[in-house]
DNA sequence: AGTGAAACTCTGCGCCT
DNA sequence: AGGCGCAGAGTTTCACT
C-alpha cells in the first residue's frame, strides 16, 4: 500500500506537513518546480490518500485542556464483541486522541486531553459505565518534551 | 493561559480542526457569520496562539512507516542535565512523534512511527548511543483503533 | 463588536513544449 | 512528463454601521 514517491513528492510533503498554507508559487520555488507541477503532484498525492487531510492544530492549554493522560487498559473479555464495543465508545469520546491495541492482545492504550483531574475522572467514569473494563491505570503527563504530526520522508 | 472563546470561536475552531481548507464563505454560512467576521476571528485566534499551525496530515502506512511503537524509558540519572540531553536527542529524531515525562519523575514515554522491527531497532540503537538509558521497553501497536488531532471545544 | 464591496492574490485547469 | 497564462475563486483591506 506504499505509494512510490520521488524526491519532489517528498519535498512537497515535508513542506506541507509543516505549513499547509504555503502558496504554490513559493512551494515551487523552494523545491525547484513550477506552481503547476506542484499543484498536479499535490492533487495526485491527495487522490492516492498520502495526504489525508489539511487541518488546523490547536494549543490544548489555550482551549482549557492542559492535561494529557495515558490510560492503560486490560480488556474484561477477550472477544470481538468487546473490542467492537470498546472501539465505538472511545471513538465517540472527543477528548480521546488515540486508542491503540498493543501487542499482547489484551492491552489497550488511550491518549486523552483533559482539563484537570476531575475532568479525567469524568472520562474514566463514562468509559467504565459504557464498557466493562478488566483493569484501568492512568499516567499523567508532567511535561510534553516533544509533540509533532510531522513524519519523516527520507526513504519511502 | 486559557483564551476566552465565545460560541462563534468554538464553531470556527471545530470546523478548522476538521478541514483547514474550508473557504471563508462556506465557513461563515455554516456558523452564521459573514466571511469577514470569520476572517478577523481566525486572525486573532492565530495571533493568540490558539491556532498553532495549519498542516497536512499524511497516512503513515503510505509513506512506508506503518508501525507505531511506544517506548517506556527509565532515566539512567535523575538530573536536569540528563533530561536536557534526552530532550535534544529525541527532538532531533524525526520518527519520534511524541515524548512525555510522566508522573513519577523517572519515567518517559515515546511514541514513534517506523517502517518495521529492523527500523525500530535502528531507532533504539541510535537513542541508547546518544543518551544513557536506565531501562527501555517497547510495545508495538497491533491496531490503531482511533487517532485524531481534533480537540473538543464544548466548554473552554 | 459585524457587514458589504472593492482590490488584490492565488489557485485550478486548459493549452503548449 | 514540466511550464505559461488566463478566468474564476478566495482572501485581504477599506469604508460604513
Amino acid at each position: 500500500m506504499t505509494s512510490n514517491l520521488d524526491e519532489f513528492d517528498r519535498k512537497i510533503l515535508t513542506e506541507l506537513q509543516r505549513n499547509a498554507d504555503l502558496p504554490l508559487e513559493t512551494l515551487g520555488q523552494r523545491i525547484g518546480l513550477s506552481r503547476n507541477a506542484c499543484w498536479r503532484r499535490i492533487r495526485s498525492l491527495e487522490a492516492a490518500g498520502v495526504i489525508r487531510a489539511r487541518v488546523a492544530l490547536l494549543d490544548p492549554a489555550r482551549i482549557g485542556l492542559p492535561l494529557t493522560v495515558f490510560m492503560q487498559i486490560r480488556a474484561a473479555l477477550h472477544d470481538a464483541d468487546w473490542l467492537d464495543k470498546f472501539a465505538r465508545a472511545t471513538r465517540a469520546l472527543p477528548e480521546v486522541q488515540g486508542v491503540y491495541r498493543m501487542s499482547g492482545d489484551l492491552d489497550y492504550l488511550i491518549r486523552a486531553q483533559v482539563a484537570d483531574m476531575a475532568d479525567y475522572d469524568r472520562l474514566y467514569q463514562t468509559l467504565i459505565a459504557r464498557v466493562p473494563m478488566g483493569d484501568v491505570s492512568a499516567s499523567f503527563v508532567m511535561e510534553e518534551i516533544k509533540h509533532s504530526t510531522e513524519l519523516p520522508l527520507s526513504r519511502a
